[in-house]
RNA sequence: GCGGGCGUGGCGGAAUGGCAGACGCGCUGGUCUUAGGAGCCAGUACCAUUGGUGUAAGGGUUCAAGUCCCUUCGCCCGCACCA
């Protein structure tokens, strides 16, 4: 036999799948589909990460398997290439960012197919392809001719380094998610789209889809709908001012109310409040505060009385002071609110440090101690008409005490905030819309994309903020199309969510020139069966996905409400030292490395075994050893190979591992499955003898896994054909059962004895046998038997006194 | 603070409420070898003498709990005053 040369045999079937596009998807649409996706990967310098190929390694073995089991099988790869670090790096060097873009794409293909990732790789698509952003501009104007992408003034976070607007996902602790600089708020008109409009569905229709909880969790989360009433009060400034509570049913216990530093009532009641200096500095020294400063600062609540100004409460005609403190937003609700200290635990705070009345109107809590915040226990106290009631219904009586009075309505609010999307700069889609003086914005036409980035040598943003977009005058200055007078291009460009949105339509039908896809191959493809990718992308990508894809599901394109069937997620991999892997840290590892090392069956092998796919795991130099130990024990299995067909004392295990292999992979415990390839291999071990047949089934479990060794052993064993050809086995469900099995004999509870017995065998020969045995004889004796319970083929348990 | 998750040998991790520690790493001993950082074989939770104890700590449900319930502690992730 010869020796198992990873270098050879990995590079032969990598030129064989090429040569022969094996990958291909089908134009058979009569099989059934499956459409297995993974996030594309931003190319950037650094190249391939180790924590790229567990997700791809995964879907690959999904994949790999529903070919064999009969499946059309769409398997993409693409480049999600616009964005900053690519733009910093060129800026950095004075390389185009094309040609960064491009660099980056082909090192990156190249490290995906020396894994053997099963792509199809005809299907490639980079979302800096101007045939591909054609089609994002498309999207965007149709959004706008539905109004769902609008121009507005707004402060929004600006990094002071990318000079550059950041969505609110992307700023983390008031630092920029990339760069990590300091983000300021600046008011500056941008472009928005308006996701808030498509809050509810994107929260309702979760039910209809396969996600892992934590996703639907976290997405219900961040969209953040709360259902409570908007309700006016007087004031003695004689304006109304209008609040947001979810706790209509404590309208009685509101002793004060708040306002946000920012609101402009502030500014009209000027003459009116008596310490309106003292207001100002403190809106003052609040603006002065970064985000991350106002976040820090939550110990403690500041804030100033109004003074000469008080609110009266609907429900009682009562006057309440009103406070102007950070601890109430702008941007949330109306930016007023009742503070019923007795019942919300921030606004406990406040009355306690400002000596501000609580009033207890919901029974059963301490209100000496703490705010008494439940909601689903207590009766409603010091309430008139609502005395005596739950919270639920006080909620309900309330509101329509509300309606019927003309005081207030009821409101659905969300966190969920429209989606800023445009930025200064260069590298990224052009905004296909433009500015007349006369007609004001004007949708470029259709007939006109892809508005082309220009190629231009200078794309630093410049020192206004403006994207370098807005120096080159031949690409800025154009007639309008409506009237045709002088106007000017918008010079932003779309951020880098836009492209990545509706990528896995663009799969479906890659080279399609008159729409994003043909109708015929989306409804065939659509949905996505299995999505698989991180969980940090699930508050980002993941919604802003869904919520362009419900907008294309409303103007007729797709005909699926929902983008992905299924969605699941990996665990991050960790350095060897247990923390994330960077680069100043030093526990980077490259998977180039590995590969070469080790080879690829192995690094995918060791990435499927190291641990539960949904958990972090940390990287270990020694364990990855014990997979590449495994597929050299396949290897040699070859010197024990003797005889054909499978033994008869071999057909348990065998089916065994079939059902659980094949069993695993849909459930994504690739550990196991891989475990339970490694028990059988040693049981054959064992018997010192391997028939062809049993081989076989081994090689062809293993295919998904480490696929090169497996095609080769294939082809050196003469079984004909390739492996990748053959049909996944199926395990007889006769045979998954051993003859017989041992059963735990347990004295209330605790093992006493174990029998061997005749699969399936019924009680009370069960209890015969174990009265005979000896250990529980002795257990039994001077002792009454008060119950005995049997497990079929797994224990009894006789309890005794 | 709120939301989600987790806590099992020296390590990564297995266990439809039913034999805790599968499988792998590491370690120990043996074997083959000129050699072994290769291979193969055996052993490897803890305490002790038959036997007993063990799944972060404590309590509960159950014939039976790593698994279900309650309390506490610790770690990780997400969100940060969302009324």
């Amino acid at each position: 036999m010869r020796k198992y040369d990873f270098k050879d045999i990995e590079k032969k079937w990598q030129k064989f799948w090429d040569d022969n596009n094996t990958f291909a998807t089908s134009k058979d649409y009569s099989k059934p589909k499956f459409y297995a996706l993974v996030e594309f990967p931003y190319p950037s310098a650094k190249g391939l990460h180790v924590g790229h190929p567990r997700s791809y390694t995964a879907l690959d073995i999904v994949a790999r398997k529903r070919r064999m089991q009969g499946y059309n099988v769409l398997y993409p790869m693409g480049w999600d290439a616009f964005g900053l670090p690519t733009e910093n790096f060129a800026i950095k060097n004075h390389i185009h960012p094309e040609i960064v873009t491009r660099d980056n794409i082909s090192r990156f293909k190249q490290q995906l197919k020396n894994l053997g990732l099963s792509f199809d790789w005809n299907r490639e698509v980079s979302t800096t392809d101007s045939s591909y952003y054609k089609w994002t501009q498309w999207i965007f104007l149709q959004m706008f001719k539905k109004g769902l992408a609008y121009k507005k003034e707004m402060a929004v976070n600006w990094c002071t380094s990318c000079k550059c607007v950041l969505a609110n996902e992307e700023v983390v602790n008031g630092k920029c998610e990339r760069c990590k600089s300091d983000v300021i708020r600046k008011n500056k008109s941008q472009w928005m789209l308006k996701i808030t409009e498509y809050a509810d569905r994107l929260i309702d229709d979760l039910d209809s889809v396969n996600y892992i909880n934590p996703v639907k969790i976290q997405q219900k989360n961040w969209i953040g709908r709360s259902y409570g009433a908007q309700v006016e009060f007087n004031t003695t400034a004689g304006d109304k001012l209008e609040i947001y509570t979810t706790r209509p049913d404590t309208l009685f216990g509101a002793t004060y109310m708040v306002i946000s530093p920012e609101h402009p009532l502030i500014d009209k009641w000027k003459d009116n409040i008596e310490n309106i200096d003292e207001i100002l500095a403190y809106r003052e020294t609040v603006s002065k505060k970064s985000e991350f400063e106002r976040s820090e600062m939550n110990k403690e609540k500041t804030g100033v009385r109004i003074v000469g100004v008080n609110g009266i409460n609907p429900v009682n005609d009562k006057e309440i002071p009103i406070y102007v403190s950070d601890y109430v937003l702008m941007s949330y609700g109306t930016g007023a609110i009742m503070a019923v200290p007795a019942h919300d635990s921030r606004d406990y705070e406040f009355a306690k440090k400002f000596d501000i009345d609580i009033v207890e109107v919901v029974s059963g809590g301490n209100i000496e101690k703490e705010a008494f915040t439940d909601c689903s226990s207590g009766k409603l106290i010091n309430s008139e008409f609502l005395n005596g009631l739950t919270v639920e219904d006080a909620k309900m009586k309330m509101l329509k005490w509300l309606e019927k009075n003309k005081k207030g309505k009821a409101q659905t609010n969300y966190k969920l905030r429209d989606w800023v999307f445009a930025r200064q700069r260069y590298w990224g889609e052009p905004i296909p819309i433009i500015h007349c003086p006369k007609c004001g914005e004007v949708a470029v036409p259709e007939n006109e994309l892809p508005i082309k980035l220009p190629n231009v040598s200078d794309f630093e943003p410049t020192e206004n903020g403006e994207s370098p977009l807005s120096k080159i005058d031949e690409f800025v200055n154009v007639k309008c199309p409506k009237c045709g007078c002088d106007a000017k291009r918008e010079t932003d460009t779309m951020p880098q969510w836009a492209g990545s949105s509706w990528y896995y339509l663009r799969y479906c039908d890659p080279n399609c020139n008159d729409a994003l896809a043909s109708q015929k191959e989306l409804n065939y493809w659509l949905p996505v069966d299995w999505y698989n990718g991180g969980m940090e992308h699930t508050t980002l990508h993941l919604l802003y996905s869904r919520f362009w894809h419900k907008f294309l599901y409303d103007i007729g394109v797709v005909s699926t409400k929902e983008p992905y069937a299924k969605r699941t997620s990996h665990g991050m991999i960790l350095g060897q030292n247990g923390e994330k892997m960077s680069k100043s840290r030093g526990n980077v590892v490259n998977p180039d490395d590995i590969v070469n090392e080790y080879g690829a069956d192995t690094i995918r092998l060791y990435e499927m075994f190291m641990g539960d796919f949904e958990k972090s795991a940390p990287w270990s130099s020694s364990s990855i050893k014990g997979c590449r130990r495994f597929l050299d024990r396949v290897w040699s299995l070859q010197d024990i190979l003797q005889g054909d067909s499978i033994r008869p004392e071999f057909e348990v295990s065998l089916n065994k591992m079939i059902k659980k292999v094949t069993d695993d992979i849909e459930n994504m415990k690739f550990n196991t499955a891989i475990s339970s390839m490694m028990a059988f291999i040693n049981e054959v071990y064992d018997s010192k003898v391997v028939t062809k047949e049993e081989f076989r089934i081994l090689i062809i479990l293993l295919s998904p896994f480490a696929p090169h060794i497996a095609e080769e052993l294939y082809e050196v064993l003469g079984y004909g054909g390739y492996v990748h050809e053959q049909d996944w086995p199926n395990y007889d469900a006769d045979k998954v059962k051993d003859d017989a099995v041992e059963i735990v004999i347990q004295i209330c509870g605790k093992i006493k004895s174990k029998l061997t017995v005749p699969v399936d065998i019924n009680q009370d020969e069960v209890i015969k046998l174990a009265k005979e045995d000896e250990k529980i004889k002795a257990e039994l004796k001077e002792k009454k038997i008060i119950k005995e319970i049997y497990v079929k083929n797994r224990l009894l348990n006789i309890v005794v006194k």
